[in-house]
DNA sequence: GTCGCATGAGACATGAATGTCTCACATGGG
DNA sequence: CCCATGTGAGACATTCATGTCTCATGCGAC
């Protein structure tokens, strides 16, 4: 047969076999374990000899989405700044990540268990420690609380990702529509808010 | 046996049923035709009956989603009133279908093959039309397109709605937190905004 | 050239979910 | 009272993804 043009280097690239992954399990979550193995020009047999199934390969997913989001929040160092300023760097930074980080988001089978990855908690404490520094600062609203916050965040990361990849909004915008839409929301500066009910 | 307390009815409530497979769908997505049945208080048979398979079962879902949806933005009267108002309306009414909406939103296999109900298109396209009407009565920005900030409200009420059965959001604050981030944004009244780069 | 090693291809068994069937029972109407 | 209907329980075959295995190939190292 001799139908694979590249000559086969040592060993298997497994960062590309992830990413690879990654993409088609986020366009689609029921993929095969033997499509994932033909998105990333591998065969099944290969592909089960560096992920012992599945499983495995979802928290191999899991812990290099993890590993990731930790390396944005280091890069974007939520500390220094104004914390507008800092969720701003952060979504940047985030952007490369985002569609993994949607696919793990819509893994729910990944939280039900006690045995759920800590990674997302520390995660979830510094993102929200941020949204919170913000607020102490006045900086941000009060009435709508760190955990929200921190939520919608994910929500708009995973649509904003999703909104890319079926070309509703172009990916050059992906940064400037999720932070803009998170901080300043939809109204105009100049219109009134409505009261409180 | 007879181990159901409770007297067989004529008929299955086919109502009930997909609110319960809803409701578990949303939790676990991966939940056996099994499970959907005994969540729904009936047997395996019964629920095969009533819906040909579990594609049958998704399907029908998806068709009650829709049609809340489109219910939802009938009663909310999109075209009366300033459109943010519209905007809160809307969510409002569309909170008891969130759960629903967020379970569908994440089932990407409804969106890919070129046979997606047409019912999505129009919903999209009623709440695009609804934001590009702010945004020529000088209510909302500019800079976020009407696709965006459609995509964005869906990825909030999932976010909502998941935040709401997580225990991380309250029950009663879930309008409130959605309809204030999506208009208003993180920021303060009085916080400038930063100039675009 | 030869050996070692990783890979690709494919066969095979296993397990789970599914679709289909039959039978018993309980209810409700005639 | 008897029958029709809808249901629960369970058996059964089928399908499919998965996990495991073997064997041949191709490349690099020695």
């Amino acid at each position: 047969m001799s139908h694979m043009g590249y000559g086969c280097l040592m060993a298997v690239d497994r960062d590309h076999v992830l990413r690879s992954a990654a993409a088609l399990l986020t366009r689609k979550s029921t993929a095969t374990m033997d499509e994932v193995a033909k998105a990333a020009g591998i065969s099944r047999a290969t592909l089960h000899r560096h992920f012992a199934g599945r499983d495995a390969l979802v928290r191999a997913l899991e812990s290099l989405g993890i590993a990731e989001c930790e390396a944005a929040l280091d890069t974007a160092a939520l500390d220094e700044g104004p914390a507008p300023d800092a969720v701003r760097r952060l979504v940047r930074t985030l952007e490369p990540s985002a569609a993994l980080l949607a696919f793990l988001y819509t893994e729910n089978q990944l939280f039900e268990g006690e045995q759920q990855n800590a990674g997302w908690t520390r995660i979830d404490d510094r993102i929200a420690a941020l949204f919170r520094r913000g607020q102490a600062a006045g900086e941000f609203r009060i009435d709508l609380t760190p955990a929200w916050l921190t939520e919608a965040l994910y929500g708009l990361l995973a649509s904003g990702a999703w909104a890319v990849t079926e070309g509703r909004v172009a990916r050059k915008d992906f940064t400037h529509m999720i932070t803009e839409l998170l901080l300043g929301g939809a109204l105009r500066q100049d219109t009134p808010r409505r009261k409180e009910s």
